[in-house]
DNA sequence: ACCATTACGCTACTGCGAGTAGCGCAATTA
DNA sequence: TAATTGCGCTACTCGCAGTAGCGTAATGGT
């Protein structure tokens, strides 16, 4: 998300992101996705909503780097595929059921669907690194691992927006018991 | 959605909901889902934005319920209980793929996310009558049932969400091979 | 020391869409 | 004929994303 000319001159800045990042999820885990407005974001973080945008370009952006930064890389470990499946599985659905991550991705998701900018953001940033490190641990063609991605992080936000609530441990279990059937 | 008492005396409803709907369809689908605001809807259907207001709470109780209509009933017909799943997974990811209807879902879906009220009406008026309908053909336990429709719309509007397009056929095959070792 | 440059905070704005209020009129039933 | 309810219309309120412009702070270059 950062400039593609990191400027010479004029006055560094300074070293927001991990305070942003801070209140941000704070504010969508007490206030929901909607309710964690730019500017109590801004207040929040003790910051100027104007200070947000010359870092982030949308309230989206904001949310997908947070969101990014939170979660970092995937864990591909495991005795055989089945575990490490297993168990990628199994940490996707404990960043998601995190309290207010849940609800960020959600909403940055939906946001997604109007906002073609974002949902490059989101695909390119997000889910890509994702993509080649399940790959190169699998082995699997592209468009494998694409729709493995898209049934796990699919059923968990689906689930996540009809209960309001994540999924529950047996249920991510037998979703694993699923995949496994093919991926495993 | 209609009201719980419906009135005796004065000026009947008139027959809108048709038009209505049709006018809601082909706005999310010239406009997208936030284009389609309901000043636009009203005037594409050629009615009052106040008389949409007097017959829907919100702008994703009017679109479920378009949904809700445009869908109908799932078709759960075939020799055998894999030909049943095959054909009503390819009967969903066939609607949510006509034009508007899959940004339509996706809107709501999201909007669900910050309108508890919402959720409500998408998971009772929309996901349980299609549960107990599949849960009678294929015999299945309740959370069985459950996560086989998170599953497979969560995995159909991730893909709309990532990508901005349906899913294509050849995924949708490859989707249905991966359930059907499961609930096949 | 003194620019030029860039960041930050602040106040004040624009733009737009969801949802509401109240009026006059139309269409029913009792 | 009176009461009641629906519709269209105009005109709002409210809240949030995003922007403009200013004064000031912090840096590098000369």
């Amino acid at each position: 998300m950062q400039a593609t000319t990191p400027p010479t001159a004029g006055r560094p800045r300074s070293d927001l992101n991990a305070t942003v990042f801070a209140a941000t999820l704070r504010s969508v885990r007490e206030l929901g996705y909607a309710g964690a407005t730019m500017d109590r974001i801004a207040t929040a973080a003790g910051v100027a909503k104007t200070t947000l945008y010359r870092r982030w370009p949308s309230k989206g952006a904001l949310i997908a780097d947070c969101l990014l930064d939170a979660f970092g890389p995937v864990p591909l470990t495991g005795a055989d595929r089945g575990e490490v499946v297993a168990s990628a599985i199994r940490w996707i659905a404990a960043k998601i059921s995190a309290p207010g991550a849940g609800a960020a991705f959600a909403g940055v998701f939906s946001d997604a669907i109007n906002d073609p900018s974002l949902r490059e953001i989101l695909s390119k940033r997000f889910q890509e690194p994702y993509r080649v490190a399940v790959q190169d641990a699998l082995g699997e063609p592209d468009d494998r691992v694409l729709l493995l991605i898209d049934v796990v992080t699919g059923t968990l936000l689906h689930r996540m927006g009809m209960t309001g609530e994540p999924m529950a441990d047996a249920d991510v279990e037998a979703m694993i018991d699923m995949v496994l059937r093919t991926f495993g």
